[in-house]
DNA sequence: CTGATATAGATCGTATGCGATATATTCGCG
DNA sequence: CGCGAATATATCGCATACGATCTATATCAG
């Protein structure tokens, strides 16, 4: 039926800690699991997962004050950062693809914060670029900070930073090549 | 109406690095920005909203063969940890309310993986338990393996584990004190 | 014992993600 | 030039997330 279908299942459903090598020391009341036997908090799948919903809903406050949804912010800062980009290109930066980026550029366009027009050297593009409204609503979301509540000190944060997007490209890179 | 809505927007929209101190140094043709402006691919959150697809996108192939999705996939491993655990435990665990995991939990149980029923102590509670299909699934799984896709060693496998927990409850934390 | 309140799940509406597909435009090649 | 393939975006259906609300059960005050 649908593509992937090749020798694709040496991937995995376990990226945990080799074992259960995470004692219970910090007092809080873990369940015991046998000897080499992964539990759901030591997978670094699970971590990425859970702390985006934590970063969600964490930006949720803020994002409310200024109307917009996660995702929508998102674009909002990508957009940012050069007028005129495509779909295309704007979803490479977003790891996201016209499916689901369409719908949410109507939406900020209905808002007032970009527009929308078909590149006239190549009507099947569509170029996006924030508007003054768009601009300014991005000036609004920078002047806040939720480094603080990282509970990371600046190197910290920086590195683990790095470290997330490596995994991310290796783990890109790692389909690419199946 | 709901909770955190005190003195709520000290909370940021931007958890970036402090300015674009990242270089072009790996030839990837960035774009400029003026000095102290933050660029998407700067932002924490951003790497760990990206990294998640990524994570789903890795995850499929196996997924698919097992004719689930990934939330899917996590409850099945939660679960696996204990029988019986009431629907609030298992959210507690996932970082999900009943509002999400009643769909998931309900689908699950339609494909004959696990069983809800009502605590006969307690009728407000429902209490989930998988069936030998569910743990034979969850063996299913357990064989695949994404750790080489990630590119990452061991230690620093585990380390960037470790670091993505504290990132995740330092957020939650922040918000339950706000 | 009884009404008020609290708690546990479930339901509903909205907004993503994403696979599959549709549509429009451009490109390649004879 | 003309037509099939490739490309860019959009549409549709399904499965999460999540706020708001509903229902059923349990607990508590008096």
């Amino acid at each position: 039926m649908s593509v992937c279908r090749k020798g694709a299942p040496r991937m995995s459903l376990q990226d945990g800690l080799k074992a259960n090598s995470r004692d219970n020391s910090k007092g809080n009341h873990k369940e015991k699991t046998a000897a080499g036997e992964r539990r759901l908090a030591d997978f670094l799948c699970f971590a990425i997962y859970s702390a985006n919903l934590a970063y969600g809903r964490a930006y949720k406050p803020g994002l409310d004050e200024l109307g917009l949804t996660y995702p929508q912010w998102i674009a909002i800062v990508a957009l940012w950062e050069r007028d005129g980009q495509t779909v295309s290109e704007l979803g490479a930066k977003m790891f996201l693809e016209s499916n689901t980026l369409t719908p949410i550029l109507k939406k900020l366009e209905a808002m007032g914060y970009l527009r929308r027009q078909r590149d006239p050297a190549d009507e099947r593009q569509v170029r996006v670029s924030l508007t003054d409204a768009g601009r300014r609503l991005r000036e609004k979301g920078m002047h806040m900070n939720l480094v603080k509540s990282s509970g990371l000190k600046p190197d910290e944060f920086a590195r683990l930073q790095e470290s997330v997007v490596a995994l991310r490209d290796n783990l890109i890179k790692a389909m690419a090549e199946e």
